[in-house]
DNA sequence: AAAATGATCAAG
DNA sequence: TTGATCATTTTA
């Protein structure tokens, strides 16, 4: 029983979706099987405005495009000539926020690592055919796990990883996780920034 | 501390 | 057309 999110709830600030979006699982239907995870981390990206948004100062490109549509749908890109990341577009048309998901516990047929954006949308088989994708949609999509299977986060925040470029921004602590999850990305990877 | 690895984008 | 830059991960 898996209720998917209605159009309302994505229609707020990358702040405050981030937070709320733990606990709800990320559901990919490939080859006729239904890939789950349930979110344990997430980050906010509030552009214009957030200096470390790909859509900082309102930077507009043919990458970054679908920031700009419409709210509950996927922003898939490539990064470091190795991985994929998958975000939830936030707010009203025109304004280009986004929440990257982080990491995520299997919940059923996930196989591999998923502490981590790059990693876990490898496990998820989440890839650049998936930009733009309607996340209320049929083949990948979030939905509300019922509350027969809804765990509770315990939300905790931290600054953002990898934007340290941002200045200031950096700081801002848009970064969530389900302090009871084993499965948020590791300290081991953010510990030689700078 | 730094390699791996390639799309992206601003500059020329 | 080019070169620096990455919302990362792994290995050492």
């Amino acid at each position: 029983m898996a209720h998917r999110l209605p159009l309302k709830f994505y229609v707020r600030d990358a702040v405050d979706v981030a937070p709320d979006l733990l606990g709800m699982h990320l559901v990919h239907r490939v080859r006729g099987r239904e890939l789950v995870g349930r979110i344990v981390e997430t980050e906010a990206y509030q552009g214009p405005e957030d200096g470390a948004a790909h859509s900082a100062g309102g930077r507009r490109t043919p990458r970054n495009e679908i920031m700009y549509g419409p709210a509950g749908h996927s922003y898939v890109y490539f990064i470091y000539g190795l991985f994929h990341c998958v975000n939830v577009i936030t707010q009203r048309v025109g304004v280009p926020h986004g929440v990257l998901i982080r990491a995520i516990e299997p919940v059923a047929h996930v196989e591999g690592k998923t502490s981590g954006p790059g990693l876990l949308c490898r496990a998820m088989g989440i890839d650049r055919s998936h930009n733009g994708v309607n996340l209320r949609g049929d083949q990948l999509f979030i939905a509300h796990p019922g509350h027969r299977l809804y765990r509770a986060p315990e939300v905790r925040t931290s600054a953002r990883i990898g934007v340290d470029y941002a200045g200031t921004w950096a700081t801002k602590p848009w970064r969530f996780f389900d302090a009871h999850s084993s499965h948020v990305s590791k300290a081991k990877n953010r510990s030689t920034l700078k």
